[in-house]
DNA sequence: AATTGGCACTCAGCTTGCTTGAGTGCTAAA
DNA sequence: TTTAGCACTCAAGCAAGCTGAGTGCCAATT
């Protein structure tokens, strides 16, 4: 990555700032007027050439100004963004909006994902927390018909899972009974997800007797404890990609991308630090080549475990957006951990 | 309603589905020629210019064909429309489609949503079995914090519903013990839903040393087995009904209106009959008044208790679109009693 | 009395050409 | 190295013209 002139940084990020307010590509002239850079279109008119050809704004139409390309965005992003807080009303927004959630993690995390749809005018997706430190609580399993029963698995971190099982004998006291011992002594406690097909069969052969019907049981058990939380994963605001021109038709196929959960997850959990920021194409499927996605984790008690994410259009003001993120996901962590912990 | 001659009643049906299918105006010529009336195209240009007065079809613009209005597309469902079966293709489409989720009430509920809007290419609802005749199972209060304990509540139906609720002492054996009991005496058996705030009361007033921990949990109940089922309304495919090009820049405005629980809830509880159809502005929101809703309730064990319904353009394909939820909520309810009662 | 062929008329949508203006690159002077 | 000046480009907006599907009406036909 070459060091840029200073000159060339100001210009760069006056050009992807004024892109980003206004949507329209931007010339030399309206640049020196609203950036109050002290020197001629001319130069402007010269640097911008030079940014050009080394790949950071590109071009329209040969008569346009200039937009950033994938490069300037990452570029800016990296060295010219001013990190600020949270701006004031952005703030209230957030810590008025998410009040009434406070005291149920799942609740809080919806109220995230909605506001961070609303504050943003992006989409907005959600992950429950299911960090590694996390440890089952609690099974249930009730009888539902004959053959069935529901089972109700709750994690430490106050997430309730469910699942329809089914089994081939009738149910009775001795088998329920048994299941519970089970449960008490083998999986509560235990970090979910952490329960292996190998034990599930261990466990199963020490009852002889039930082995038939206590297998499905067990498996179910593993099921739900290790199940992926894709089904923990919310898209919202998908609306809010459609308002934005940036897209014009092209918002339909990205919807429909976005609606299907498996790339999507793929999409989230794609990202290994705190923050991430993917522009354009450094998204791995075309479907995104002109979206970028900034997903930023959160953390319950210490441990890195779910995340809210942002996805809009390359022309994102990722300046806002990111700060945004800071603070929501800060205080989203706090305040599932307190409503655990209380 | 004025009957209208058999010729008329050709002419009408024919402008109906060739409208459907084409999304062009449909005009005399075309309409001879795809229809094999055996007269001129003058003549059904004259039959038309009298539907045309009698308010079943409008002309967009003076030189164009015919579209049915409102008033001919209600005709048209309700004396016109044939009423076939499925075709054998969405019949087998359904079939497969829902077989995986066969067992468990809420998948079962879900697939046939999504099913429902792939097959429509419409925007589909669908609502939680939540009859009358439903009775409640099981109670489970699960502590999670000091203060915190998560309330989970299994009706007869088979349907999961949970919340986190918070005390004001600790939680410990007794208060269980009690509070078990209480659900034990009061509560398991009873149809969800009949639990009325002044019953709580009665029942809280029981307990006379616990009553002010007593309370609210006893709400929490209450709350839990009366809640509207508001959170059990799902909304899916709504991004098909930007492919349509019916809506032009009106599908954004209409797509964020159906984003909203309460009015969407609103629009599918108005209906009273097992399958009702509203079109255009029989719908009460403006925001629909382009739009036709068709709902389609579905009984479990004998009970009308949920609904799949579509939302689509006033051009949307009755016949099939009709055809297609019969057979699926016919299907859905079976499947969901067997499950329950196997 | 109903049906039909013929004809003049309408008008949305497409095509074409013109104009405008923001913006560029280059050159020559400061 | 910067800047003023100038010729050039091209998207977007507008007006005029053309096209063709479709209509309504009338007079002739069955």
């Amino acid at each position: 990555m070459p060091e840029l002139s200073e000159r060339k940084k100001q210009i760069l990020a006056n050009v992807v700032e004024m892109y980003i307010k206004s949507g329209e590509p931007v010339g030399s002239k309206g640049l020196i007027s609203s950036s109050g850079m002290n020197c001629s279109s001319a130069t402007v008119r010269n640097e911008m050439n030079e940014l050009d050809q080394m790949g950071y704004l590109v071009q329209p139409h040969t008569s346009a100004g200039r937009i950033p390309s994938e490069k300037g965005y990452r570029y800016y992003v990296d060295n010219l963004m001013p990190r600020r807080d949270v701006d004031e009303f952005t703030k209230r927004m957030i810590d008025a909006g998410i009040a009434p959630a406070a005291g149920d993690p799942e609740k809080l995390v919806n109220r995230a994902r909605e506001l961070l749809a609303d504050i943003t005018k992006c989409a907005a997706v959600s992950t429950a927390p299911v960090g590694e430190m996390n440890v089952i609580r609690k099974i249930e399993l009730v009888p539902v018909g004959m053959h069935t029963a529901m089972m109700v698995l709750l994690t430490s971190n106050g997430i309730l899972k469910s699942r329809l099982c089914r089994i081939d004998s009738d149910f009775n006291v001795t088998i329920l009974e048994q299941f519970y011992n089970i449960v008490e002594s083998f999986f509560i406690g235990k970090p979910s997800g952490e329960i292996s097909p190998a034990e599930i069969q261990t466990i199963a052969a020490s009852v002889e007797s039930n082995y038939f019907v206590m297998l499905p049981l067990l498996a179910a058990v593993s099921d739900l404890s290790g199940s992926t939380n894709d089904s923990r994963l919310i898209l919202g605001g998908g609306a809010n990609l459609l308002s934005r021109k940036d897209y014009g038709d092209k918002a339909i196929p990205l919807l429909e991308f976005l609606n299907k959960k498996e790339p999507l997850s793929e999409v989230i959990r794609s990202s290994k630090d705190d923050l991430s920021i993917r522009i354009g194409s450094e998204n791995l499927f075309k479907q995104l080549e002109d979206s970028s996605v900034v997903v930023s984790k959160y953390s319950v008690k210490g441990d890195n475990s779910g995340s809210i994410s942002v996805i809009g259009p390359t022309r994102m003001d990722y300046e806002s957006v990111i700060s945004s993120m800071r603070y929501l996901s800060d205080l989203l962590g706090h305040l599932i951990t307190s409503a655990l912990e209380e």
